[in-house]
RNA sequence: GCGGGCGUGGCGAAACGGUAGACGCAGCGGACUCAAAAUCCGCCGUAGCAAUACGUGUCGGUUCGAGUCCGACCGCCCGCACCA
């Protein structure tokens, strides 16, 4: 009998009317069972969704129908990273207010989403750009501030020329802007930060309690903040020619075992002992001066000259009054990082013998490599940085590296010139206070003012939201808030004098840095409703790219940590599990110099050969490497496309087919095609045997062909829960290929089948569509319909095997000679292993080759394997 | 340079140390059809008529047994990189 192709046109906007008439995914907080959190990373309102977006959210929508249908209590949001640059790029552009550019396109992807039938609870959507949302990050600011938590200070910052604004430090990749691509600069400008390294032991340590992260992302994490021990030495300087007010400098080192082969002090051209030095000396004032300026593109100072300029000036070596070393400026030391000022080690560090052989100083090893000759031990041009042994270095030859470390540290805590101790141990981080200021209009004020009399002054709270005027001109470069007629006056909240706005927004980091907290009660007066945040947080499972691994997740770390700190929370992990997805990519088509959208190209094949023909000119055109889905490569593919051609379903069991998921994807026509003919076979099996089973018995009997099929079944549901539960979907695609397959046979005879073979065919067949009904869920609503099942298939529980079910009568066992397979033994599930070496030894293929000798050894492995060994 | 990951058919990939290549894509053969599409059945690592042999980047090791564990090397991908 032949069934209707199934139609997926008009059944999914069917079926998600159904499921929103129903408001099966709006979540009550106090709804009963488990709380389940799981979120993917809110998109970016760019104006259409992309692929990326498909796969994300086709995998987050799993998971999410998975656990409902496990009876726990879903949360699983959506909603908008609404506030950025592109939206400034296109008023400038097109003439459009930013807030009408980012909402149309809000609601052009929110349509897009719809169409993806995503289980989500729409009723809690927001956009960081909301009044509503920013008034609540705004009232997180001033508790920030109120708490020492943000502040204000003047910094060198890195300069987007392009955008015309701040990028923290993460947000410069290869000396970039990662925006606009432009080289960034550095500039000194006075910038709020929020007090990121405060927290960096914590958010470090706490990265060894996150195993449900990938170990790269931890990896990268750790990195970037990037902890190292050391020392804090002061070094007295010579008083034969000291600067009037210095007295000494400070360094930082994590090799304190390596002193004694000290040959010179360094530091940065900003520190105050290079200012002082340079006053009566013009030459060094202008390598000062050129060395500050030198190169502000970080690009620049990564492949500069490491130079230096002898101050003239001489620092008394901690441990031997009588020696004393030059104190060099140098452009590769860094007045932000430790004190800005180093001692160098040229024999054990590859930077500083590079420094000392071009400026002619001492190279003295003091570490010796095992087996290496004390005597006779030199570092030629490349520095030893191993393990050894200490030996030049008086008190701490013979020692290790690790002992010369605290030997040292000791010695010079207890030292006491001046009444004070001569070093101290310290830890540094990497990491810096994450600068948040730019100069944008679209984004979140700071809700600050300015007042000539008080200074800065936080705005009262009654008079937050600081809304963002409507009436801006862009057609200035700049921040149009600076520039605005009336929007900066205001009223100094403490003296009541004229006071002026701050200018700056926040970081758009900011915005995405606390948004799953807010989804928890999107309506809450203050910026959460904290026992709800509390009872919903962490989230369970978040979803996103690993683009994000050290901006978006280090920020939100941070914040829950500073939202804790301020009441709002009460944990500091935002995120207990953490997927990353890989990526969708494609084929590259090329008409010359011309990239080829994948739309106007036709592949053929011959003889193994594939050739690519352009359908609007009917030329033949070079096929390209595969590479990520880009507009610059035009090698996308328009999800609205495939869902009008083949539905949300295929585009979505495609996507979790195939690639592990953490993997690369590659976007082919295909493959695509290959899973909607999943799709129409699924639907011919299932509703071609629909009308057999209306009449089946109540309990499926035991006889052969029934309890295969339910084994089949079964084995399915219990294969595909783990799989689902590792995120494994491509496993879970796998079985559900193979069950259809073991089902399609038997389902295609039930016309003649007794009523409890239908009976266990019926139980097979609804346990199939809910297995499939969180990757397909609109085809399986369909397939349950036509099952005359009651309800919907996605209210449905999920199924659950029966042990008993899963196990095995009779195991065949492969049977190998030498670890060579040989032939098959077939025993009963619970022999013991002398039964099965004796049926086993007594097999005509195991004879021939014992050739009647005894085996050397027989190996058994019940429900695996047999190995004799002759 | 440092850190991490990965190398398996024509392709995407499976495989608690236990039958390598499940499943899908592509391909080949057949059925149905006037024909095509769709669908169904079968084949599909290499060599060989076959029995069989050889096969998971290379070389070595551990083991009754290695894609999996260990060592060395080769190649690719990703992240970080004046951090004292």
């Amino acid at each position: 009998m032949a069934t209707e192709r199934y139609n997926p046109k008009a059944a999914e906007p069917r079926w998600q009317a159904v499921w929103d008439e129903n408001k099966l995914f709006e979540t009550r907080n106090d709804a009963p069972g488990e709380k389940y959190y799981v979120l993917e990373m809110f998109p970016y309102p760019s104006g259409r969704i992309h692929m990326g977006h498909v796969r994300n959210y086709a995998m987050g929508d799993v998971v999410a129908r998975f656990k409902r249908a496990r009876g726990h209590n879903v949360l699983h949001p959506m909603g908008w990273d609404a506030f950025g640059m592109p939206a400034e790029n296109a008023a400038m552009q097109n003439k459009v207010h930013p807030r009408e550019w980012t909402y149309a396109n809000i609601a052009t992807m929110r349509a897009q989403l719809k169409s993806m039938g995503l289980s989500l609870d729409w009723s809690r959507e927001f956009a960081t750009c909301d009044v509503d949302y920013y008034h609540r990050q705004q009232m997180l600011f001033l508790d920030l501030l109120e708490k020492g938590l943000a502040y204000r200070r003047k910094s060198k910052v890195n300069w987007d020329p392009v955008d015309n604004t701040v990028l923290a430090n993460e947000q410069v990749i290869d000396g970039r802007g990662w925006r606009s691509g432009a080289p960034v600069e550095q500039r000194e400008l006075t910038q709020w930060f929020f007090t990121i390294t405060e927290f960096a032991e914590d958010l470090l340590s706490a990265l060894d309690h996150l195993p449900e992260w990938p170990e790269k992302v931890r990896l990268m994490q750790r990195n970037w903040i990037g902890r190292s021990e050391g020392l804090l030495v002061r070094w007295r300087l010579d008083a034969a020619n000291k600067p009037a007010d210095i007295d000494e400098v400070e360094v930082f080192t994590t090799r304190p075992d390596t002193l004694f082969g000290a040959s010179f002090v360094a530091v940065a051209p900003d520190h105050p002992l290079s200012k002082a030095a340079a006053a009566g000396n013009p030459k060094l004032a202008a390598f000062v001066e050129e060395a500050r300026r030198g190169g502000t593109s970080a690009a620049e100072i990564e492949t500069a000259e490491k130079k230096g300029f002898d101050t003239g000036l001489r620092a008394v070596h901690p441990l031997d009054p009588n020696w004393t070393v030059p104190v060099y400026v140098a452009n590769f030391v860094l007045m932000d990082y430790g004190t800005g000022a180093i001692f160098g080690c040229p024999a054990h560090d590859q930077r500083d013998l590079d420094f000392a052989r071009k400026y002619a100083l001492p190279v003295v090893p003091v570490v010796l490599p095992e087996g290496a000759d004390a005597a006779t031990f030199d570092v030629g041009t490349e520095a030893f940085t191993g393990e050894g042994t200490l030996f030049h270095s008086r008190f701490l030859d013979g020692l290790t590296p690790d002992e010369g470390f605290d030997a040292v540290a000791k010695r010079l805590e207890d030292t006491d010139l001046s009444g004070r101790p001569q070093a101290k141990r310290q830890v540094n981080f990497r990491l810096r206070d994450w600068g948040v200021s730019r100069q944008r209009y679209w984004g979140c004020p700071i809700p600050v003012l300015h007042c000539e009399a008080c200074g800065v002054v936080p705005e009262a709270r009654e008079n937050l939201p600081v809304r963002l005027p409507d009436d801006i001109d862009f057609e200035k470069p700049g921040n149009p808030l600076d520039r605005h007629p009336t929007w900066r006056q205001a009223t100094c909240p403490q003296c009541g004098g004229p006071a002026l706005r701050e200018t700056d927004t926040m970081d758009t980091f900011v915005d995405s840095s606390w948004y799953f907290a807010r989804f928890t009660s999107p309506h809450a007066a203050g910026p959460t409703d904290p026992q709800i945040a509390n009872a919903w947080l962490p989230v369970n499972q978040y979803i996103g790219g690993i683009e994000h691994a050290i901006l978006h997740l280090l920020y939100s770390r941070f914040f829950t940590r500073a939202m804790r700190a301020t009441g709002h929370l009460d944990l500091d992990e935002p995120f207990k599990g953490l997927f990353t997805q890989g990526m969708v990519v494609h084929e590259t088509y090329r008409d010359g110099s011309e990239w080829v959208v994948p739309a106007d190209v036709s592949i053929t094949e011959a003889d193994g050969a594939r050739t690519a023909t352009r359908l609007s000119t009917g030329g033949q055109i070079a096929i390209g490497s595969i590479e990520k889905m880009s507009k610059s490569k035009k090698n996308v593919v328009d999800p609205d496309d495939i869902i009008a051609s083949y539905g949300a379903d295929t585009a979505r069991w495609f996507m979790l087919s195939d690639s592990p998921p953490d993997r690369d994807v590659i976007w082919t026509e295909a493959g695509v095609e290959g899973a909607h003919r999943f799709v129409q076979r699924l639907w011919r099996v299932v509703s071609e045997a629909a009308p057999h089973l209306a009449g089946a018995a109540e309990a499926p009997s035991d006889d052969p062909a029934a309890t295969a099929l339910r084994k089949a079944a079964h084995r399915a549901a219990a294969g595909v829960t783990d799989d689902i539960e590792r995120l494994a979907f491509n496993k879970a695609v796998a079985r559900l290929y193979e069950l259809v397959n073991a089902l399609a046979g038997p389902f295609a005879s039930l016309d003649t089948a007794a009523p409890e073979a239908r009976a266990a065919a019926r139980e097979a067949a609804t346990i199939l569509v809910r297995l499939v009904a969180p990757m397909m869920p609109h085809l399986a609503e369909e397939c349950w319909q036509a099952l005359g099942e009651t309800g919907l298939c996605a209210a449905a529980p999920w199924p659950v095997a029966e042990p008993a079910l899963l196990r095995d009568d009779e195991v065949t066992l492969p049977v190998q000679i030498n670890g060579k397979k040989r032939g098959d033994l077939t025993v009963p599930a619970g022999a013991d292993k002398a039964a099965i070496e004796a049926e086993a030894l007594a097999l005509d293929f195991v004879q021939a080759a014992l050739g009647g000798q005894a085996p050397k050894r027989v190996v058994v492995v019940p429900g695996r394997i047999i190995n004799v060994v002759v």
